[in-house]
DNA sequence: TCTTTGTATAGATTTCATCTATAACAACAA
DNA sequence: TTGTTGTTATAGATGAAATCTATACAAAGA
């Protein structure tokens, strides 16, 4: 059994096909198949039924080759540590990233990232949590940029900052005029949320003590697939929403005006890089945190600042070891 | 880049002398120096400082033996997959089990076990929860025998059985008469503990509810290594401690006497098997789960039959869907 | 039945892992 | 210093195995 071989099953699996496999690993039919052949024979399984017309994995197969692309992929790693060592940001990096955050952080960074490291190809996809958990896994995705923590022994998490929630009421709720906002004045009735699979619902969920049968004796079940949508409904269908902090600076002066901020402990989530523990880029991916943490609109940062503040109470924007910190609510992506 | 590469700067690594490395690995020393100084300009990284005697890796070496080790691991379980299809019930099997379990558990199967499938090699060790877990997942171990949930995406679990806590005390604990004891009758400053990292203890502790702190002002403080040192506790310096299920069936009559249950919801730990995530010889394990199930004293198996409990304050031995099974209250191996 | 499309195999060729023999180097003792 | 010992590196020969070209063989469609 070697590496090459592996390759081949793994070509012929994706492609269903000798030849195209063949011709996509640079070889002939013909070594191909004596390759494939010989692996068969050396762990006594017939991996591929060739009876049918496309090639099919065996029952067995499937799992052969699931195991195949478990070593390639540790393979790549080794190799990518090595490039890593000698400093080349080169080759591709596949972002994965929540679309709650996408719109607002990505286009702070992205061009610039990418205007530095011209020779690494960057691909960006905006899918759910879930999904870049399992990409990240199988070796799909590189890097997630999400809500942390994930709790899962292995993925690496590096965190980046904090981003508060906010309320965003229009002017038909009845909210007392007290500067903070408490969760429980919100009225859970008029409260539009994400779709189901979003880690902001949950979270929403997990703040608000919400559960599962919330809302169903409404008569709009309209669940969101973006923030924007959130705000979009609020301002057309009245109601209350809950949206993170960075959603804030594209709003218009007017829509500003329906900001809430949430009494101590404020809301927020932690944003943060996720990896597979085997990734071993470690180089990008300390570009790619500083190129984030260097265009992120100053208002985020503050919170990764010192605490200046005098009593708990004054305090929620800070380290992570601050003392007063547990005036920060740090809600989990993860449903409870 | 191949497998026999990795192999080769695992085994300089292990032996840090290339001429015993190259005995090791079956090859002439000049065969593993070449090999070696391939893979070193193929990833351009010096892996092994050989200027020092015995020759050691550099810093950069030691993550890529690391990531060499994974990747030769996840390929042994490749190649155990193709065994297992294949039904050899052979080769090695590395078997871990915490040592609260150990000794009322190994001694029912593993003799008839090892006789059934006599090509089998069995490795045991008793060692800690903590340490069953990260030598499975580095390959040291194939199968741990412990207590379930860990919480591990990286792990597979299979569940066993439902395992009883009991109270062991001595005549001089002021008990209620009742038959069923609750928790809080027992005074918490003569009761026994095992010692740090025993996941025994951590359940003790969460079925309790006591803090680390406790204990701190008794004049006693031995921490036990075994649960025949708890109950000789009990018996020569009298208290309080409590004992799993299977500790009960080694007891003589007198012993017996001080065994109280405790009332409903029984504190109980769910035993089972634990593997990598890609640990691919399933037929062993299904094998070796069969020996234990078929070998277990039968009042362990009760609590795996149909509930034939009236009401729910009868019901605690039973299946895992049953619906009086609030009865239980299975105690998680993990401090809280 | 012939053609097309696919995989398997035979035999030649090339590549590369391995071997033997020896060089090179370092540590140490005489 | 000089030899001796213990170690890794290297040169060149050898042989195994991966790959190639060419062709056989099988199945399906015209």
């Amino acid at each position: 059994m070697n590496l090459q071989q592996l390759e081949y099953i793994i070509a012929v699996d994706k492609h269903r096909h000798f030849v195209t496999a063949a011709k996509n690993c640079f070889v002939t039919q013909a070594t191909l198949s004596m390759m494939i052949k010989k692996l068969e024979e050396e762990l006594q399984i017939k991996i591929f039924d060739r009876t049918k017309q496309p090639v099919k994995p065996t029952k067995e197969g499937e799992q052969i080759i699931q195991q195949a692309r478990q070593i390639l992929l540790q393979s790549t790693f080794l190799k990518d540590f090595a490039k890593d060592l000698r400093g080349e940001i080169t080759g591709e990096l596949r972002i994965g990233i929540i679309p709650t955050l996408a719109p607002y952080l990505l286009p702070v960074f992205i061009k610039s990232f990418s205007e530095k490291y011209p020779h690494l190809k960057i691909f960006i996809k905006e899918i759910l949590t879930d999904d870049i958990v399992s990409k990240i896994k199988n070796g799909d995705l590189d890097v997630g940029l999400l809500s942390i923590p994930l709790h899962d022994t292995q993925l690496t998490e590096i965190p980046l900052f904090q981003e508060e929630f906010f309320a965003y009421a229009s002017e038909t709720e009845n909210l007392s005029p007290k500067k903070y906002l408490l969760p429980k004045e919100m009225d859970m009735h008029h409260l539009w949320l994400m779709e189901e699979g979003h880690c902001l619902r949950n979270q929403v969920f997990n703040f608000c003590e919400l559960t599962k049968t919330k809302s169903d004796n409404d008569n709009v079940h309209y669940e969101a697939g973006s923030i924007e949508t959130l705000i979009n409904l609020v301002d057309k269908h009245k109601g209350i929403t809950i949206i993170p902090e960075m959603a804030i600076l594209n709003l218009n002066p007017d829509q500003k005006k329906n900001i809430r901020e949430f009494a101590s402990p404020k809301p927020t989530r932690e944003i943060g890089l996720v990896m597979n523990n085997s990734f071993s880029r470690k180089a990008i991916i300390e570009k790619l945190k500083e190129e984030i943490m260097i265009n992120i609109p100053s208002e985020m940062l503050e919170k990764n600042k010192v605490c200046r503040a005098e009593n708990p109470t004054d305090c929620y924007k800070c380290e992570p070891d601050c003392p007063y910190r547990t005036n920060i609510l740090s809600l989990n992506p993860i449903k409870n």
